[in-house]
DNA sequence: GTCTGATTGTCACCGCGGCGACGATTTCTC
DNA sequence: GAGAAATCGTCGCCGCGGTGACAATCAGAC
């Protein structure tokens, strides 16, 4: 499930993560139907490498894809993008190449919108374009939103916040401290540390790969902003 | 010239201060002529507060503007833009407040698109729909580079680029230490070190307000990437 | 020339968090 | 069960950088 433990920067996927930014109702999909067709990727496989020709932007259906840049010393992650994020089209509208690569992490089906074809529908349905902008945009703000709250932030703050997140969505967290560690760009020791002290103020308690909530407020309290 | 001092976070400014994206040529303002209308600001008056309804957004022709968010403590500067560039837009399209405000920081003129004679012009030439994503996508996409890079990197480090950057594009670095410690979002005296520790090197000397190059090497070494 | 304010150079102090280490506990595999 | 692997809880050490303080220097006003 998380085994995005052994790649660095794994908290980039949960800094600007969201890539899965909606931009398209399904009114769009079938305008656009006629601009692509539905693949299918195996888990482990990519829908596209970093440095390839960008010749195509993929809308997810089922299934998760994860975004990644190769290093020198293991790769960044930068993203996951579940059912309704689209993926590549950054690099397919500037024309440039790819700047990540996308691996299913699950059995995936996508919808892949080749250029060549996509901008003359785009230039007919003109509303779908102006969805994507505003997607874009919003994506855009978020990203600067989210850099002025991760900023000059401690640990202890960036947990509370975390485990709230994870809590309000699966009701409880099931994640290694590594893996928050990860999530979070800090250490496993500073995790674990935020947690002994959430744990003293019995905000949560911890067991073997799971988090559970005890005091809401006292967490939104830590979270503070 | 540098009273940014007074106010925190101006390395936002900085960081993803390249506001101005330049999403339209003239021949697209030509096209969006009926949809707007030039405007004149004098210095310190506003384009659009924040909080306030998203009618319109503004392309600057000529001056500079400032982008702030009001905190309870002073105000934060989240960019600059100058000519070419577009503001409000994002909140524009969402339809929502605008998040920030805009103030001309020189005599400005701009060209004000408002919301409703837009939208139309967009859905008439969805070329210049395209352009905008297009220009928004590459925002997004340098946004985050910028913060990849700006995230665990030292003082000296950034220090180092920043004299560097300054000084490709005016000769030399004309700014007191502390601007730059709120450019770079460090404290005064951890910039001074770093400086004392790039004159150690001969890589740069320093007077009063002032700082020139003088081993480009040593400074691009230090930088790294 | 002199005074005042801004700026610079340098301390010492301290907290946050990364890193390595180690043992205890839980889960998995056979 | 027994052993291996993963995970957790906690140390101590150390570097980076923020804060407050203070003297020295520079620039501009009078």
């Amino acid at each position: 499930m998380d085994n995005a433990d052994s790649q660095h920067f794994a908290w980039l996927a949960r800094s600007f993560g969201r890539t899965d930014y909606l931009p398209l109702t399904p009114d769009d999909l079938s305008a656009l139907a006629g601009a692509g067709e539905y693949v299918e990727k195996y888990p482990g496989t990519h829908l596209f490498k970093e440095g390839g020709e960008s010749d195509a932007a993929y809308v997810i259906q089922h299934g998760e894809a994860q975004l990644y840049r190769t290093r020198r010393e293991g790769n960044l992650v930068v993203g996951r993008v579940g059912p309704g994020g689209v993926i590549g089209d950054i690099a397919m509208f500037q024309g440039t190449p790819y700047v990540s690569s996308a691996r299913a992490l699950s059995p995936l089906t996508a919808f892949r919108l080749s250029r060549s074809k996509l901008l003359p529908v785009l230039i007919e349905h003109p509303v779908i374009a102006m969805r994507w902008l505003v997607a874009g945009l919003n994506q855009l703000e978020a990203t600067q939103r989210q850099v002025i709250r991760l900023m000059h932030r401690t640990v202890l703050e960036q947990v509370a916040e975390l485990v709230l997140d994870e809590a309000d969505r699966y009701g409880e967290v099931r994640l290694s401290q590594t893996s928050l560690a990860n999530l979070l760009g800090a250490s496993r020791q500073s995790v674990n540390q935020a947690l002994s002290e959430l744990r003293r103020k019995d905000a949560i308690e911890t067991g073997y790969r799971v988090i559970r909530v005890l005091d809401r407020e006292a967490l939104e309290a830590i979270t503070d902003r």
